[in-house]
DNA sequence: ATACGAACTTAACACTGTTAAGTAATTATT
DNA sequence: AATAATTACTTAACAGTGTTAAGTTCGTAT
């Protein structure tokens, strides 16, 4: 029998993981870290996940669910698309400012690390773009957003709150714009490109 | 009398870390494979560059010299300000595609290892933007574009090509979305959001 | 009591950024 | 011509990294 229970341990490395990535970056995050703080050897880690990358990816899995979860809990969702619209853009940029070391791997990680990523993860991931293709389809049959291929224009709105987050986060923003008013402007145009 | 020119070495030192960025990313860039391409050992680039830090940040320094010198390239700049926001949309996320290891460094790199670029290379890389600002109020000027914080909508025009840039390069978008199609719209989402 | 399996550990490897001490070539001084 | 100083490198060393291989300990099965 194990001395401790897998899924226990586990557990703990994605938990113990996730803290410390949020605390310190991804850059300072290192097997031997995640050991000392669980208080097992690095090499156990291995045991669970096959290698480091691995790791982060279980990570960015729970966030990608954790953010989805965010999302479809707006009120009226596809009954009120215009405000549920506003809404996921508060709730995307709000997640992506409040976690922004999470935020750089679940949506930074360089294609090289990301490379043994399952594809049947992306596809729960992009599950997230789809919440706001289909906010975006039920404010066009009710006439209130233009006509046009909902997807393609769901994921122009995440490339510009993508920008805006990606931009705050790495601390490129002048000083001189305050990033309230920088969102709010954003905002404006994504609201005004899907036609509201 | 020094062995080799100390600009010629320090030179040599800068083109080749380039390459090498550019060629395997920042992930893969370590001061030893510097040393070995240029045949020198790992300790001789300390006496140009204070850390590795130090020496990536002027290549930043460089990137964006060579992107505002692309940027002050287009024809009838702020007599055409229409066509030029197009050109310049088209300018920024060619740039970022065409290097995209170079552009992570150049907006993506994690504050932690911006602590010490200087202000004023801060400043200059600042001009980038300040050529979006400068079209805006030429369109302004001739009420093409819409009135207000001229500055202000440059930048949120910048995050929406940023977005662009980093989803692209990070390999995030879906692969029904067709890059194309996906700029295109973006492009417009801009445009239409400057008032053309 | 013994064998086996599970869940860890330690040992080792090749790599990293950086500092300190040492070396060789060049220049300046006597 | 000999010596000292300076410059521009080198090597040695350090503490850290991800990962693999071999070893150890504990619990379970026979």
């Amino acid at each position: 029998m194990a001395r401790t229970s897998g899924t226990n341990l586990r557990r703990e490395i994605l938990d113990t993981t996730r803290r410390l990535l949020i605390q310190d970056g991804y850059q300072n995050l290192s097997m031997r870290k995640i050991a000392n703080a669980i208080g097992y050897s690095a090499t156990s880690i291995y045991l669970y996940f096959e290698n480091k990358d691995n790791l982060v990816h279980a990570l960015i899995d729970e966030g990608m669910e954790k953010m989805q979860q965010l999302l479809l809990g707006i009120d009226n969702l596809l009954t009120d698309p215009l405000k549920a619209l506003r809404e996921l853009c508060n709730r995307y940029v709000a997640f992506g400012l409040e976690n922004p070391e999470y935020y750089e791997v679940m949506f930074q990680l360089h294609p090289a690390r990301m490379a043994r990523y399952p594809v049947e993860k992306y596809r729960k991931a992009r599950k997230n773009l789809e919440v706001f293709r289909d906010v975006i389809e039920a404010g066009q049959r009710m006439s209130l957003f233009r006509e046009g291929d909902a997807l393609l224009k769901a994921t122009a709105v995440w490339t510009s709150l993508h920008g805006l987050v990606s931009l705050l986060i790495a601390q490129r923003v002048d000083q001189q714009i305050a990033p309230e008013d920088l969102q709010e402007r954003v905002f404006d145009q994504v609201v005004a490109f899907v036609g509201g």
